[in-house]
DNA sequence: TATAATCCCTCTAGTAGCTATAGCTTCAAG
DNA sequence: CTTGAAGCTATAGCTACTAGAGGGATTATA
């Protein structure tokens, strides 16, 4: 049986972020202590890395939430959870390309060597969208 | 002098967003008709564009309070400006960093072909992080 | 001029995913 | 048995909005 202090540094999720996974149901609620403390065991423990790691690839609590229940049957086929997987792929690519447009936009404009504001390069291009090379 | 509508449509901003604004002090309240609602002028049009446009580059609020607030003051040198900028950029590249690891391993994982979840390279990587490639 | 359609007002609460604080109780070591 | 660390609940705060309720203002048309 764990502590949450225990399971917060085996898992590196913080206490209050275990407790605030509880409240959303992602984790059961686990037994009591005599004084009311909680204790885990290792289902708990694993569950909870399941989320931790999940969220380190950045799965919304949500998508996380379907996971779990998959995860749960391993009987059942498992196109859901390549479905997850495979859109949320999607996404960080989406977002890759469009962090990397911005990279270019910020290289071009910090590239401004006025020396006040007047003639700033950066000011400049925020100021008036016509000046930008890519969309956003 | 234009409506908050005229305003949301010239710009993109959403008319609540840019109440909101109003709210948070990054534009400044505008006068009212006789009927209580907000009109704006062109100052205030331009304004509300470099904000826009400066959250479109991914610039915090906060951010933006800065380089508004050195905008105004065309005759100051612009290194403020650039260090926000330059800062920035940083941040960006560091995400765009951070999502290509995770592209990586996504894409990795969700070349799954398993039938079920007892086999699924999906959920058994999230279930174990001693299965992953690269750090995150 | 009447009326309907559209626009605008304030205020409150909700979104994601936590994090922080206050004021208290329990546990474990010496 | 005491003391200090760890745990408890409940509430509020963070970013940057967005949605909705319940009203008033403006404008276009008849």
């Amino acid at each position: 049986m764990f502590s949450i202090g225990q399971l917060s540094k085996q898992t590196g999720v913080k206490i209050p972020t275990i407790r605030y996974y509880e409240q959303m149901g992602l984790i059961d609620a686990p037994e009591r202590s005599e004084g009311n403390q909680r204790r885990y065991t290792k289902d708990g423990l694993s569950r909870l890395s399941f989320i931790r790691h999940s969220r380190d690839l950045g799965f919304s609590v949500e998508d996380i939430r379907g996971l779990l229940e998959l995860s749960q049957h391993p009987e059942k086929p498992c196109d859901d959870a390549h479905n997850i997987a495979v859109q949320h792929l999607k996404d960080v690519q989406e977002r890759i390309a469009k962090l990397r447009r911005l990279e270019r936009e910020l290289k071009r404009i910090s590239k401004c060597d006025a020396g006040n504001v007047a003639d700033c390069a950066v000011i400049e291009t925020l100021a008036d969208h016509e000046l930008c090379e890519t969309e956003h």
